[in-house]
DNA sequence: TTGTAAGCGTTATCAA
DNA sequence: TTGATAACGCTTACAA
């Protein structure tokens, strides 16, 4: 430490409650109250008058005070598994925050955010959070194919919406466990197999995140199906999973690229995965797209700054955050359980794809 | 949306008490809670019997409760204004609460996370936290060299800590108005300087983020100074400010190497600039390093995806939140206002540095 | 339309 | 060593 001074503690100018607004509008405190939360049982003057002085005051709600008296917490919680390395780099939890962020701060509501290291630390996480009426529910991320946290969320009875989506429902399937907000992998993995195969691509490998999230195992599902439907060896055309890092990622490709027949167009599951592949190629000298299409799922600044830039699958996580908030809103006020649909990703093509 | 079922709202299960606790174990509510706290005034025997009745019972203090009685809110905030787009790649921001929370998680304290628009909006919601009694403290990030920030947090009496430093106190200066931890922008300058003169650079430009954050100022004014010490042309030896966005990285790069007398080496603020600007290298088939040497503040996987990978300054970002933290906590506890530096961050030597 | 009073779950003070 | 009891600031029956 360089420099250092006494502790300037001023005094914490004592903050009004509604006590000093009775007195000073010359009205009871229930009359505040009321007044302040607009509900009936007081003359427009009086409430004009109350709310001129909580004005002048700068009063605000004391949030433990209602909170205790409420039975809210008029805060929500998310919690972020491990994201250290897995989710350091890409852009979007902050992007989802953000977009959660926006409907709820405009309802004076709080986000909670807690990193911890695994799964099991964050279900003793809910469970704290429940005991301690911290927050009114809570945003689910990042759902596995075996997943505790719906069960266990269900018997705490803490209001709760997936994020990401569990598996994908069927039409007539039993009601889904908790509500969802969810993208559809399927018909967007379906989409780039439309481009690559459009372009004359047999031997397409995808390589996806970590294969106990819901999401990988959807993205996997549809590539296989979208594969036997169109008649391609699914040999050629398979996916193979990693742990979403750079090293990893340019792994895979390394390994790929050694076989007999490689495969001349890859699907990364994310950015910077997308970003090393194409760097392995580099390394390689192998011209991208004529030696190798490279697709990456999820856009960012990263996938227009290589050359080629790259073919990427966009979609507005903002907006998913903003779908998901909404959800949990809905949940709050007793809305019923469902499975709400973000919009479809679109594939921004770009210079990395092209004819093998 | 796809599916719907019925709100399988699950009676809420109740939340144990102080006064459950005392029923079962036969006591009153005081001596449970004295006992719950580790405080004096009840028998180890007592204690321990309520130790286990509220273990059972999976009690977990009413948050709300405790925060309107003990005027704490065992809670701390964090304000980002409009991370959106100067945020959103960086993997600066996930990693700096990374390393918060391991500090408070462990005294059981959160973090309320809220992205704003901008400063006024981060003043404003100062303020109603502090109304509120939402925070304990607060985290004040991306300092300016103009911030109404601290004046209005010390009149509001709401404790704080600077991350990034104001402008670095001199030795025998006044106290800091806030408390602050700071990484020493001055100094790894330097060393980045040694490093480019070393290799025979003399026209070296500083490609700087937004011009009024404190930081940029610091990494401006040390580049002048440790110019001028080696007598090197300050017309030639210089910054540029920009966003920190890609595109105004590859702009600002397109420009330097279009004049007359192009830089021979380009400092970045950001890892994202420093990759788009080795793009614009790459897409003028300037090699790397022979006809530009590239640096890049900040680490992250990207700088090791590029051909050839980046050079970097690399610091402990998750380090640098742990020690923010664990500074907001000393002055919780009525600790002196100073300024805490945090570790040099050191210059990671990699291909895209090398003699002009 | 207004005021009084009870309660939310804790902590803390004070007698017993 | 204990057990009532009064805060804390707000909401909300209920009474005036």
């Amino acid at each position: 430490m360089t420099a250092s001074g006494e502790a300037a503690r001023r005094p914490p100018a004592r903050r009004p409650t509604i006590k000093d607004i009775a007195r000073r509008a010359g009205v009871s405190e229930s009359a505040v109250s009321f007044a302040l939360n607009g509900r009936p049982g007081v003359s427009d003057r009086t409430r004009t008058r109350i709310r001129r002085v909580a004005q002048e005051l700068g009063w605000q709600a004391n949030s433990a005070a209602r909170a205790l008296s409420g039975d809210r917490a008029d805060c929500i919680g998310l919690v972020l598994a491990r994201p250290a390395r897995t989710l350091g780099v890409e852009s979007f939890f902050l992007q989802l925050v953000s977009g959660i962020q926006e409907v709820f701060s405009a309802h004076r509501t709080a986000l909670l955010l807690q990193v911890v290291p695994d799964l099991a630390a964050e279900c003793a996480l809910y469970r704290r959070w429940w005991a301690e009426r911290r927050v009114d529910g809570v945003l689910v991320v990042n759902p596995r194919t075996e997943d505790p946290r719906p069960r266990l969320l269900g018997s705490l009875g803490l209001p709760a919406v997936v994020v990401g989506g569990l598996a994908t429902p069927g039409p007539d399937s039993a009601p889904p466990p908790l509500p969802t907000v969810w993208a559809d992998d399927a018909k967007a993995m379906a989409r780039i197999l439309d481009h690559l195969h459009g372009l004359g691509h047999r031997r397409i490998v995808h390589v996806a995140g970590l294969p106990e999230l819901a999401h990988t195992a959807r993205r996997i599902r549809s590539l296989r199906s979208e594969a036997a439907r169109r008649g391609l060896d699914t040999r050629q055309v398979r996916s193979v999973t990693t742990d979403y890092s750079d090293a990893e990622g340019a792994e895979a490709t390394r390994r790929l690229l050694d076989t007999a027949e490689p495969p001349t167009a890859i699907i990364y599951d994310n950015d910077v995965m997308a970003v090393a592949g194409a760097s392995v190629a580099a390394e390689r000298g192998i011209p991208v797209p004529r030696g190798l299409s490279i697709v990456a799922w999820d856009d960012s600044p990263l996938c227009r700054v290589t050359h080629p830039r790259l073919t990427a699958l966009v979609r507005d996580t903002a907006a998913f955050g903003r779908l998901a908030a909404q959800e949990l809103r809905a949940v709050l006020d007793g809305g019923p359980v469902r499975a709400v649909q973000g919009e479809l990703p679109h594939l921004e093509e770009r210079e990395s794809t092209g004819a093998p």
